[in-house]
RNA sequence: GGGCCAUUAGCUCAGCUGGUUAGAGCAUCCGCCUUUUAAGCGGAGUGUCGAAGGUUCGAAUCCUUCAUGGCCCA
């Protein structure tokens, strides 16, 4: 028999289990329970159900042994109910014996009131529907080691509160976001993972291989270029919600793979988009909190339409004193970096060094919502130029807290121009940015037979969901993220 | 990539500058208790002190490397 890792514990519960199953009373042979009430429904309907009998069925986190008698609390999604289990009953008081925390069962018994007030179930029938052999955590503090609410999601979820709340909020932002596009007459669209080129953004993609045809593929890092072609295809407004992948690091605010919401709408341009994102983004505060201020981590965020402007150039100017167009090498640029005491990596090109310097000095201090327009052509490949200034383009980025919540702009549709940008960045390729992508003739193809003007956009769903749930790390808005090791608890025997 | 911190029982944690038998609460095990609810009372410690080396008469404690996680910087 295995020392330490709970095996006491364990075979302890063993033979509670194998006692029951001698009995005839195997939880793992019983395939259904009929239960009438939900356990928050039952002190609810107090005192108008009082005396009525009620099934119930769910995992008892508490027992309070009281020699001819016992309370348990059991737990289901609505809530608790406790239950009260007396020698009037003793087979479902033997049946207690063997009965420890984290067991799932199901009871039949009748409404009342107990002394003290609350509103419980005087147990009739007791029947045991599963075994938990390993136990429970604290109770007072639940499970708070972060590698271990991780690795064994389901623990945290059955004994942290906040973390199966932060889940519903998710999803319910997904559920309100599909609805709100769906009102303004979007069609969702379901595109490739595995494709041959990834384009559509600036990262490292993870790669893949497909046998039977004998090709490399990759896992998207983007939706764009394939929502485009539909828009092309004569779809006027699509989006996708969707998981892309990037390989590369993670910390608090990156993962490697993430959801993301890009959507495109024919005839419109960035402006246009902007205000969706308001609509978009106001609609979720008020529908989940009631309001347009979110509290994040001490912080208020306004989410109050409409959000500032700042021009990227502009705001670059009056912080640092500099023209960020004017950094057309990158010998200006690194020098612009080292009289900012912005420190770089020697390998970094140009355009790497654009978005570090625009990085360091403007968006860490984007506390409240605020977009960010106007980006300089170059870091902007798929972007129609302004008119007012074609060394910029019709782009903006929504800021909060520091990081990038969306990206957006009014869609290149010059195929010629397209071509030249993307020959831009097989030179920028060349020169050692391995986070660009081919030239992607398909899509080049596509353009060709005519996309209308389009607005288009990208939202990190995950970080949605963590401004709106209040938690300030994407694994915590990620039901299983990935950690470095696997192994969680070897199982002995 | 760099710096700092953490890792001790199933869970949450204490263990000061090295000292002999590693502790607490919850959980677990044994006994008592028929309206309790952080139930209570009495008894039991269930451990590869993250891993591997090293220093030392002696290491959870000091050193090195590694692993995992967290925070800050890049």
């Amino acid at each position: 028999m295995e020392e330490g890792r709970g095996e006491a514990q364990r075979q302890a519960r063993i033979a509670k289990w194998q006692a029951w199953r001698d009995r005839g009373q195997d939880p793992y042979r019983q395939t259904r329970f009929a239960r009438t009430h939900m356990a928050g429904a039952v002190a609810e309907d107090h005192p108008a159900n009082d005396g009525q009998s009620a099934s119930v069925a769910g995992r008892i986190l508490a027992i309070r042994g009281h020699g001819q008698a016992a309370f348990l609390d059991l737990h289901d999604p609505s809530g608790h109910v406790q239950l009260h289990v007396t020698a009037q009953v003793p087979e479902a008081l033997a049946l207690v014996d063997g009965l420890d925390l984290g067991d799932h069962v199901g009871a039949e018994g009748t409404i009342f009131k107990t002394r003290r007030g609350e509103v419980s179930l005087a147990v009739t029938r007791l029947v045991p529907l599963s075994k938990n052999l390993r136990g429970l955590p604290d109770k007072r503090h639940g499970l708070t080691d972060p590698d271990l609410r991780y690795r064994q999601r389901y623990v945290d979820l059955m004994t942290n509160p906040e973390s199966v709340r932060t889940f519903q909020v998710r999803s319910a932002a997904v559920r309100l976001m599909r609805a709100h596009l769906e009102d303004e007459g979007f069609l969702e669209v379901e595109t490739p993972v595995l494709v041959p080129i990834p384009g559509g953004g600036m990262a490292r993609p993870f790669r893949t291989h497909h046998n039977a045809l004998h090709r490399d593929l990759y896992l998207r890092i983007a939706t764009e270029l394939y929502l485009k072609r539909l828009i092309i295809g004569g779809f006027e407004r699509v989006y996708e919600i969707g998981r892309v992948f990037r390989n590369e690091g993670v910390d608090a605010n990156h993962g490697a793979e993430f959801t993301m919401l890009e959507l495109y709408w024919a005839y419109v341009g960035y402006e246009e988009i902007m205000s969706l994102v308001e609509r978009l983004l106001a609609h979720l505060c008020q529908a989940l909190t009631g309001g347009l201020i979110l509290e994040v981590d001490g912080t208020s965020l306004d989410f109050t339409p409409p959000y500032p402007r700042v021009d990227m150039a502009g705001r670059f100017r009056d912080l640092t004193g500099m023209d960020l167009l004017a950094l057309d090498s990158k010998e200006r640029a690194r020098t612009a970096a080292r009289d900012l005491g912005v420190r770089l990596d020697p390998a970094l090109t140009r355009v790497q060094i654009l978005d570090k310097l625009v990085s360091a000095v403007i968006e860490k201090d984007l506390v409240q919502p605020t977009f960010l327009v106007h980006h300089p052509v170059d870091i902007s490949p798929l972007a129609k130029r302004r008119a007012a200034d074609p060394r910029t383009t019709e782009r903006f980025e929504l800021f909060c807290r520091g990081t990038e919540l969306a990206n957006a702009f009014s869609e290149l549709n010059d195929p010629f121009d397209q071509r030249e940008r993307f020959m831009a960045q097989g030179r920028e390729r060349a020169e050692g940015n391995d986070e660009l992508p081919e030239l992607d003739e398909d899509f080049l193809l596509a353009l060709e037979h005519g996309m209308p003007p389009t607005g288009g956009l990208g939202i990190g769903v995950d970080r949605v969901a963590m401004l709106l749930a209040g938690v300030t790390s994407i694994r915590d808005v990620v039901l299983f993220p990935m950690l470095r090791s696997g192994a969680s608890a070897p199982p002995p025997l």
